[in-house]
DNA sequence: ATGATTGTCTGCACGACTTGCGAAGACGGC
DNA sequence: GCCGTCTTCGCAAGTCGTGCAGACAATCAT
């Protein structure tokens, strides 16, 4: 996504507002790459301000999202998690803890379906299932540290 | 999956019982290439099965997941789908109807994730978003056809 | 046959996640 | 500073899935 300052410019031009809410949401997010869900967004929001809505923070998201500044990533059946990364990329989740990481995948845009006559490919995504390095680390016990979720 | 036969075998094995509820969707899943989803499957049942619940069909179709049988599916936010397909596979989705097929996707196994250092990969998806051929075909209007939603 | 045991089905209630809506409030141009 | 418009907020409601308990059925020992 753009830069705090780029996306309230961004917000001003379509005659939007520039809120407190949406300064803060534009800074948790910038550069953030726990691709977290609204909820954890919403407790990191909560503690820099306090009483700011979950409400407010899927609406934020929502129009980051339709503005196509954030991507929505829906790998498990659990909630929607938000990715400011919107380079080239795919993901690795692991199903141990449930983090995602963002992964460059060689040869991945050159990717074809087989047997899908007539179906026009707008998008390409990849996703690794496994156990992250932290979690293989701690093999037996708990996983190495609980996802945002 | 294995064909209902062969399923309710599985399930004499395991020392669970053999109802119609069961053997009704096995009957209904196998080789039912439109990936329903619980609801959509739930129809299906009561078509033949009035009466029959919900509850059971999400029963059944966890089961089966947990024996093996089918596979979970989580493309979009919306409802989990059931692939009673094992073969390795992946798929399209088509982003007008909500349409998903089952493609087969050459070199998608030799696919590394590049910056996940100490990841261990169990399993590679591949998903392409995109426009169905009968969407395509009817461009503007309503999508060619609702998928089981 | 009787009764105990175990497994299944069903309906309901609840939990997680998300969105719709209306009232109250804040932003930004004048 | 004022006012119109856009936002925020809280609550209600919707979707999807699961936990639970009671009714029921099949199995087994006595």
């Amino acid at each position: 996504m753009k830069s705090p300052a780029a996306l309230i410019e961004a917000y001003r031009s379509e005659g939007r507002k520039i809120t407190p809410q949406r300064t803060l949401i534009f800074g948790l997010m910038h550069e953030n790459t726990t691709h977290p869900t609204a909820d954890a967004l919403y407790e990191a929001a909560s503690r820099a301000m306090p009483g700011i809505s979950l409400r407010t923070v899927y609406q934020t998201l929502g129009e980051l999202a339709e503005m196509g500044e954030i991507r929505l990533i829906n790998c498990d059946g659990g909630a929607t998690r938000f990715d400011p990364n919107l380079e080239d990329h795919h993901h690795v989740v692991c199903s141990r803890c449930g983090a995602i990481g963002d992964v460059e995948v060689r040869g991945a845009s050159s990717l074809r379906p087989v047997g899908a006559r007539g179906f026009a490919v707008d998008e390409v995504g990849v996703v690794f299932h496994g156990t992250c390095a932290s979690c293989r680390g701690a093999r037996k016990g708990s996983p190495a540290q609980q996802a945002n979720r």
